[in-house]
RNA sequence: UGUUGUCGCGAG
């Protein structure tokens, strides 16, 4: 019950509610077992709350509960997602040296971490090392080296990898084919995508709706709006379609087509999703139309679709971008009255504003109070200010911020 | 009850 409970919490997002009921866990006699351990390892060290996750590692093992396989899987796995590959390969020799033996998640886990890091020839050796150790590839481990083949741009490499993987007798997925048709039309070969999808569609893989959203987007933006269109009505009965539909014309430049599907979409009362108002929204204020980006903030409203921290940053950023810092100062205040958290994004698009204003100090100012809130800055916030400061040939500043910036441990990218 | 792969929203 209590470690079910914990899982819950974890998946929530609500870790200080998980860390405490950890801590009567312990402090009662129902002390937590290795699953609510892990559970809570694992999500810690994937919100970044690395010091606290080394301090439960250490408190478990001092209550005499045993790390297992899943335990070492997930901290392999959450440790490379914050991009620290070494850390991650740490754990993977650790465990070998309390005798256990890596599985196929251990594998796949390692080779996801190297592939994001782009090092796909060491995510080949570690696939090689996979078999030599006799653990059988699957169809994820596949995916994965397919992902990181197209992601470098080796998109012929991906094409054999998955004919490969169909020759290890490893049958491809939706998601397989959604990696790969994703890959072919980054790669600029829409066409070969499409055909896939047909292929797809023929046989066994039925396509879903990320299936969907990957065409749709290739069409929008490559001027194929009458292929989307039709992808979109082979999808009905599905009433998301639409709004994914709208989003992808917003985002491709087609902001009226996108538009009018939005106003259609309102007035026949079909459900409407944030994200996709939030894609209109910013489509319209890149198209410089911020009257209509207001109508649809408003209308989303009406029609039942709360606007969140997204939809004000959009705001706020086109505010400044029109010169009109004042306003989105002003639309900062509110979103915080309707208790709607203004996060790093939030706040270096009205940094970057004031920077460019030549507001130096509001900027300085504007940070401040970001900082107060508990909110860190990242390169992007750095280099708005360092450039800001620079160019206002406030040098000493500028390299103020950019130690500030180091001391915080914020790597410039 | 915990761990691995694909897609759409905002800032320099």
């Amino acid at each position: 019950t209590y470690t079910a409970l914990m899982d819950s919490l974890c998946k929530t997002g609500r870790d200080d509610d998980a860390l405490k009921l950890l801590d009567a866990m312990e402090d009662g006699d129902c002390s937590p077992d290795v699953v609510a351990y892990t559970s809570i390892l694992y999500n810690l060290q994937k919100i970044g709350r690395k010091d606290e996750a080394s301090i439960i590692l250490a408190r478990m093992k001092q209550k005499g509960c045993v790390p297992d396989l899943v335990t070492f899987n997930a901290l392999i796995t959450s440790i490379g997602r914050s991009g620290d590959v070494d850390g991650a390969f740490k754990i993977y020799t650790d465990m070998q040296d309390v005798g256990f033996k890596p599985d196929v998640v251990t594998y796949n886990a390692l080779i996801e971490v190297l592939c994001k890091a782009d090092d796909v020839e060491e995510a080949f050796n570690m696939f090689q090392k996979m078999v030599d150790d006799g653990c059988i590839p699957d169809v994820i481990t596949h995916t994965e080296l397919l992902k990181g083949l197209t992601k470098t741009g080796r998109i012929d490499e991906a094409c054999r990898q998955f004919r490969k993987m169909v020759q290890a007798h490893c049958v491809p997925d939706v998601i397989a084919y959604n990696t790969l048709i994703h890959g072919l039309i980054k790669s600029g070969q829409v066409e070969d995508g499409y055909q896939l999808f047909k292929h797809m569609k023929g046989k066994a893989c039925k396509p879903d709706l990320v299936t969907y959203k990957i065409l749709m987007d290739a069409f929008c933006e490559n001027n194929l709006v009458h292929m989307a269109l039709e992808l979109s009505e082979e999808m009905e009965g599905d009433m998301v379609v639409n709004s994914l539909l709208l989003s992808s014309l917003a985002r491709s430049g087609h902001v009226d087509d996108s538009y009018k599907l939005f106003s259609d979409m309102v007035i026949k009362g079909w459900k409407l999703d944030v994200k996709s108002c939030n894609s209109l929204i910013s489509g319209l204020a890149n198209a410089r139309n911020l009257d209509a980006a207001w109508q649809v903030h408003a209308d989303m409203q009406k029609a039942g679709v709360s606007a969140t921290v997204v939809t004000y940053t959009i705001l706020i950023d086109s505010l400044c971008k029109s010169d009109r810092i004042e306003d989105a100062t002003k639309l900062l205040g509110e979103m915080k009255e309707k208790g709607i958290e203004p996060d790093v994004v939030t706040y270096t698009a009205l940094i970057d504003g004031l920077c460019k204003a030549g507001s130096l100090h509001e900027a300085q100012l504007v940070f401040g109070e970001m900082t107060r809130r508990g909110i860190s800055g990242n390169a992007v916030t750095y280099s708005s200010l360092i450039r800001g400061f620079g160019k206002g040939g406030l040098v000493d500043e500028a390299e103020q911020v950019y130690e500030a910036m180091q001391a915080s441990g914020c790597k410039p990218d």
